[in-house]
DNA sequence: CAATAATTTAGAAGCTTTCTAAGTAAGGTT
DNA sequence: AACCTTACTTAGAAAGCTTCTAAATTATTG
């Protein structure tokens, strides 16, 4: 449960997505569903493939970021007006929010639940639903 | 139920948050809490309060929300990356954003239930549970 | 009314994200 | 391979929101 996942080719999964499996791609691609489920800000994957010797202009990877995003690959998740995050679990699941840290992770499906979803108009539907729970130390800061 | 706040008193609002009633601050307690209950954006409110006639420096506004959050008057309501949004309603409720539009709306505290809250370590503590539920056009966009 | 402390202000600065236009690489065809 | 076409990457500029700074103003206290 959630441990990990197959180990992937990132040839093959750009291929599904329909994205040429460019270099930086393929860096990307690694890197973000090379193991366990990730959450991710911009500036971090790319200081983690420069790091990986792969340099890529920032740009690149917020291109890919809503690539993979458009493609199902990933999910954003809103929790703090600063910045964007996404994660690599796209399937329903809730998150906790240190707001210490700045980290994210994941609530197990199925451990919180949420009943009574509003109703919406005609033409409209519920894209996603993000529920967070910030926590921090409980004296104040 | 939630259709409106007594008329209040600014002077009498920004001495319980110990703040000194300044013009500035007047002006912007009467936009937020001087009706329904409200959510906003630094922007928007420096807007209504230049429309109003009290001309003011965006810090100001920012400073303002911040001091009102602080001092427990609004909350902060995670859901886009781009701008920070406010609401007037402090008690436990959740919201629906709408995508078209960037406009939030309340869920009555009630319609919407959550069972399952994690656990969090001593010292630490929950903090705030932001639950969006985003809606948009059936069709995409 | 003077003295002190808090607040406001304009503008600059900071950050994250997006845009632009030019260069580069990939895919398909011969 | 060579070629053509289209997609992608890139650096740098630009945009958008928020915070900072230092000086001027305003509120409070004695």
């Amino acid at each position: 449960m959630n441990v990990g996942l197959a180990d992937i080719d990132p040839i093959a999964l750009l291929h599904d997505a329909e994205m040429r499996p460019t270099r930086q791609r393929q860096t990307l691609a690694q890197l973000l569903f090379g193991r366990v489920h990730r959450h991710v800000t911009a500036e971090e994957l790319h200081r983690e493939a420069c790091a990986a010797g792969i340099k890529m202009a920032l740009a690149t990877v917020y291109n890919t970021l809503h690539r993979f995003t458009r493609a199902g690959l990933l999910r954003e998740v809103a929790v703090d007006s600063g910045r964007r995050h996404f994660d690599t679990n796209v399937s329903y699941h809730h998150h906790v929010f240190d707001e210490r840290t700045g980290e994210l992770s994941d609530i197990d499906e199925g451990d919180l639940q949420i009943s009574g979803l509003p109703e919406v108009p005609d033409g409209m539907e519920i894209r996603r639903v993000d529920v967070v729970v910030r926590v921090g130390f409980a004296d104040g800061r």
